[in-house]
DNA sequence: CTGAAAGCGCTTACAG
DNA sequence: CTGAAAGCGCTTACAG
């Protein structure tokens, strides 16, 4: 391995001077630096970011962790934007799946903890904030969409309330009456997060005030309990169908329950928009493509990265040292075939 | 910030015994094992990475580079798959996103060679294998689908040939005589690749050939060129219906090019599989979604993370060191509603 | 079983 | 403008 050890011999330089010449040249004349340059093209230096990181106490790397990378492509989505706006922000980011689950809380451990980073943006997964910040060991962390009462670590919101509340509002303006609600369960990653206030309670809860708000009936019936993903809202469908329930407008907490209810709904003959209307919440790319397209409710995952990444970077340097924060991304209702 | 002489302060031993407790007890007795893991656990301690890998030379990270993390979900589907197999093999995964482009080659050469790991498994996205091995500078790399005449580095490739070949001869089971292919075309990416044989032309070339010897006829007309993502599947859906060509079945190079044609159909009142029967190529997780459902060549992501895994870790560890070798990913025909 | 010491490859005040 | 030297936090042969 060449080290700048050798590019200082090459160059008939101090290893210092290959140091000053090769970040910028500081300290160093226009002569010199050619000299280093030249060398460490020839040699093919690279430095070594372990020696360098250890030397400076930085790494100059963001962790984004999450649980998963594939489906949903919620966070895919997250992890290709955020990487982006990291790299804009002069970091270098990096995306580690976990398929961290509260049971196995050493891999929790290890994701957080034990990395090469300056700071975390992190998918709680039901693991609670709290917990996250004791193994965080000072490592500055933004948690995504935890809705504890008070924030414990700095904190982006999805636009849970808000959003629900815009999508519900729409599919009433588009003529519906009869409204149903998929979504609201715990995750079975929630199970740790007894006693914090969920985003999940949090949409179903914008979902019936925004119904009652517009004079519309809404019991308890019409408030499906449901995961979050696929295949939960394939299951709903075929119920609502097999019961015997009626509506004419569904909304969704995630777009890929959405794809799920729209897919077990397609299983039972029943047509979206044409038999019912149907909207999602979080804008993942597929309901571009996908037939019918699907309205949704489309967080600006760029304002999220973005709120997530400045929050996480004033702590890293030390531009911030308060309280944790709490702020949430704005939002896009986006009208598609699904509830036209 | 605590380190490993804070502990052995703690403990009141050296801080090598604190080392060596730390790391499995070799040469500890148990009771200062004991003394030092309560010291550790009572400071917080974590060690630091970086130092840590400075003096051992290794940092146990394996990095998988791709230049998109959502949208095609082929990348969002390996990063997740290879992540497990990568924890699995005793390293720690970690996912970076390249936005890769040939312009941009600074951006290559940091993400290839600047990295804190020990390896890398990398979608080449249209740079040349040779350059891509300069740039590694003795770390070893496996390249994703690289098909260049003879290896340059290690390369996983995708059932290009026999992947297509088993589409084609589906859809010519199922009664199709008029087919079409849509894919094959260089990517924007691939034009640094001048001189390769590349992954498109191979599946071009699987489908005419597979075509001709069943003895139908297939001109050059049924060979439409295409990008490889979704918005090309789209538009040749619309310029076939367009243009009055006939088909009753497409093989498309990728998932998301029969997505993105079935889509595109839709938008002209063809019915799929009614009117035409679709099969595409990768396995993408939001084919089992979709309606219709996507019949598509499953390529065996656990296969191919483990193919690739296996060369890296023989390298990293020094158990290989011969010719640059190429393994090929297992797949699986799974038949869904766009073909029935 | 335990400790003193060297060294991994950098960066950065400090002298000159 | 340039160099000698210390030190970041670990690990690991080597003595004892």
């Amino acid at each position: 391995m060449v080290t700048f050890k050798d590019v200082a011999k090459e160059a008939g330089v101090s290893p210092a001077t290959v140091s000053y010449a090769l970040r910028g040249g500081e300290h160093v004349s226009k002569h010199t630096m050619d000299k280093v340059t030249a060398a460490a093209r020839k040699l093919g230096y690279v430095a070594n970011p372990s020696a360098r990181s250890l030397r400076r106490g930085r790494t100059n790397v963001i962790d984004i962790v999450v649980h998963e990378l594939d489906v949903p492509y919620f966070y895919s989505r997250l992890s290709d934007v955020a990487s982006d706006v990291i790299r804009e922000a002069g970091y270098q980011a990096v995306v580690v799946k976990t398929g961290m689950d509260p049971n196995n809380v050493s891999a929790a451990v290890s994701s957080i903890s034990n990395q090469y980073c300056d700071g975390v943006i992190l998918n709680p997964s039901g693991l609670p904030a709290q917990e996250i910040k004791r193994l965080s060991v000072n490592r500055p962390v933004v948690l995504l969409d935890e809705a504890h009462d008070r924030p414990v670590l700095d904190t982006v919101m999805t636009p849970n309330e808000e959003g629900i509340a815009a999508a519900t509002r729409h599919l009433i303006e588009r003529g519906c009456h009869d409204l149903l609600f998929i979504g609201g369960g715990r995750d079975e990653l929630d199970r740790y997060a007894e006693g914090s206030r969920d985003t999940g309670p949090a949409r179903t809860h914008a979902f019936r005030e925004t119904v009652l708000d517009a004079g519309l009936p809404c019991d308890d019936a019409r408030l499906i309990t449901a995961g979050w993903w696929t295949e939960p809202g394939l299951e709903a469908a075929h119920r609502i169908v097999d019961s015997g329930l009626t509506c004419d407008g569904v909304v969704c907490a995630t777009d890929s329950l959405a794809l799920g209810l729209i897919r077990g709904f397609a299983d039972r003959g029943v047509r979206v928009p044409d038999d019912v209307r149907v909207i999602g919440f979080d804008g993942i790319s597929v309901g571009r493509w996908t037939v019918p397209t699907i309205s949704t409710v489309e967080v600006d995952m760029t304002d999220l990265a973005r709120k997530a990444v400045d929050m996480l970077v004033s702590r890293i340097e030390g531009t911030y040292d308060g309280e944790p924060r709490r702020q949430t991304a704005a939002f896009r209702l986006v009208e598609r075939e699904s509830s036209r």
